[in-house]
DNA sequence: TATTGCCTTGAAAACATTTTCACTTATGAT
DNA sequence: ATCATAAGTGAAAATGTTTTCAAGGCAATA
């Protein structure tokens, strides 16, 4: 019982293929009472129509390419769900691309994501370098494949259109808020790797700490927790600190666990904020405050517009940004 | 510039297109300086197969699909790169699907998924019903595709192999520990939606309950954090309770901080052990005793199992459990 | 009555590969 | 020298759709 094909329903149906087509793609051009005939013919032999051989003719695959750095990073998994949820209204399946496996280079991905035929590319790397967007772009021209960038975006420039938050003024906020807190040592903890988003995270602490005339310090951790225990520890003997904001909540609440252990208050002695606002900001002790970043809805609004993009729609705006906001618990006062 | 065909190529290299087709894909078949020629106009050209004529031709897609429930939950996010790299070793292209939305009934999921021809299927679904076990073993022997499950399976039936690890004994062990100690209340806290998994390490708890003819005590909570909370407020109130086992980390973590607003000490008055051994183990305060599973290790696992059997090659056995390891931190004694 | 145009349908081409079959040429054994 | 076998290649069929083009039927218009 292996496989219908278009031709069987055809034969069960008496018409002929193109008639099957039809009444599967274009139902108003065939007759209701010979549609009916074939949908029900397709109904009782389980008939779905070969993917391949439909992306072949029609030169459309309605499937789309999303490419992410690690699926271990809760915000990109988080993105999956958005992602996955609007492509199915729309009825795009996923093609899923994870960097991260150093031995192939990201132009053969690409190559491989064009030869698979996708109708567009939602590219979720935040990592972005100057050659990878030129290449994007080179993807996007020549092969006239939409892309959209999410949760990222390529600073000066729109050709490729993008969602994410202002995350600059968010970085600026945040800030703000443990200035108005009367402190006066802010350190923004930060990653060692160039993330494009945590570069305007920083770049909107400087721009608060500057205003303020305070002094900047910006710190870069790997992301190791050990590593960062470490780090952490050293700050503790030399400097005073009574403010951090980490890039990322899991940082911040490593911050908080050194600081327990240094005898530190928090947040009398030290205020402490994160960023994106995971179920782990809920789940520490005393509950982080955080910026909070919309991450479902930046998945399922890129998905939204990379839609729009591959039906030839009108965008009203190709770089879009999602309206973000700060929760405050008990690491700030 | 716009897509080279295999015409393209065996014009421009002066030889048919079946040889081009066969220095790509069965290079031994064609005279060395033929198949260097083709080669390097495939390279001048940037040709790739266009994967649906290939598809369609060949009627293999080097694709699998990956079904799974909720992209949000760390433990299917972590298998996830698991699964890409071992599919990117052996060329395959990884089709995602979320079941999550409710509104596609999960037939209708499976029936999408054989219509994109995928030449095998990875299961990661652990709420899996009879009928969907019945359904995908009917995909399995009607229309020849592999499947196997990972992190689950279905007791009593290996018809469809499966990787995962031996949570009966895991609950077993992490039991036995806390009973080690002298604890005499013990809680299980699991879920009350009906996860495979779960229901096993529960099974485990009990073996060892019952041995040391304790009382066991089961509790099941939403994932939710605020309704945790409540439950476990309601415990202290009215119970002793000595130990907890969590079936999962995050779990664990909520209970903790509860115990702490009840001025409960961990880990002298109250033992506490998670599952699964996620980086926020190593993020609570104290650090949190667990049972480790290798997460990433299942989906490679899993995935190089599922090309075996794409390749028909012979498998030693249908269900392969991974070893498990208990990682004891800080809130066991 | 003849003409026009729409609705419905079918035949066949197009899509870009893989694979089978047959043919030619070279190689080795007798 | 002859035959059998192997290696290398090309022509053409096959894969399962969509889409274009043409045609038949029928109603409306002149």
């Amino acid at each position: 019982m292996s496989k219908a094909t278009i031709y069987d329903v055809a034969g069960a149906a008496r018409v002929s293929l193109a008639t099957v087509s039809r009444a599967i793609n274009n139902p108003e051009k065939v007759k209701p009472e010979t549609r009916e005939r074939v949908l029900r013919v397709i109904e009782e032999l389980g008939y779905k129509p070969n993917a391949f051989a439909k992306g072949l003719a029609s030169r459309k695959s309605t499937t789309v390419a999303v490419v992410v750095p690690d699926m271990g990073r809760a915000s990109i998994a988080e993105m999956m769900n958005g992602i996955a949820d609007i492509a199915r209204v729309y009825k795009y399946s996923i093609l899923l691309y994870i960097l991260e496996s150093e031995d192939a280079s990201e132009e053969d991905i690409l190559r491989e994501i064009i030869a698979a035929q996708v109708d567009g590319i939602l590219y979720l790397n935040d990592e972005i370098s100057p050659t990878q967007y030129e290449f994007l772009k080179t993807v996007k021209n020549t092969y006239q494949i939409p892309v959209v960038l999410t949760n990222t975006f390529f600073p000066g420039d729109d050709e490729i259109p993008s969602v994410s938050i202002d995350y600059e003024r968010a970085g600026y906020e945040i800030t703000r808020k443990l200035i108005e807190e009367g402190r006066k040592n802010i350190y923004m903890v930060s990653t060692v790797r160039k993330y494009m988003v945590n570069d305007l995270k920083e770049s909107g602490y400087l721009r608060a700490i500057n205003e303020s005339s305070l002094e900047p310090r910006v710190m870069r951790t790997s992301g190791r927790i050990s590593i960062n225990t470490e780090h952490f520890n050293e700050y503790f003997k030399e400097n005073k600190v009574d403010g951090v904001i980490a890039v990322r909540d899991s940082i911040a609440i490593s911050f908080m666990n050194v600081a327990f252990e240094n005898d530190a208050r928090i947040p009398e002695d030290i205020g402490v904020c994160g960023f994106q606002n995971t179920k782990y900001a809920r789940l520490a002790r005393p509950q982080l405050s955080c910026v909070d970043v919309p991450i479902y809805d930046l998945g399922a609004v890129g998905m939204r517009l990379l839609t729009k993009l591959m039906n030839k729609e009108a965008v009203a705006e190709r770089v879009v940004k999602l309206p973000h906001s700060i929760v405050l618990r008990k690491t700030t006062l």
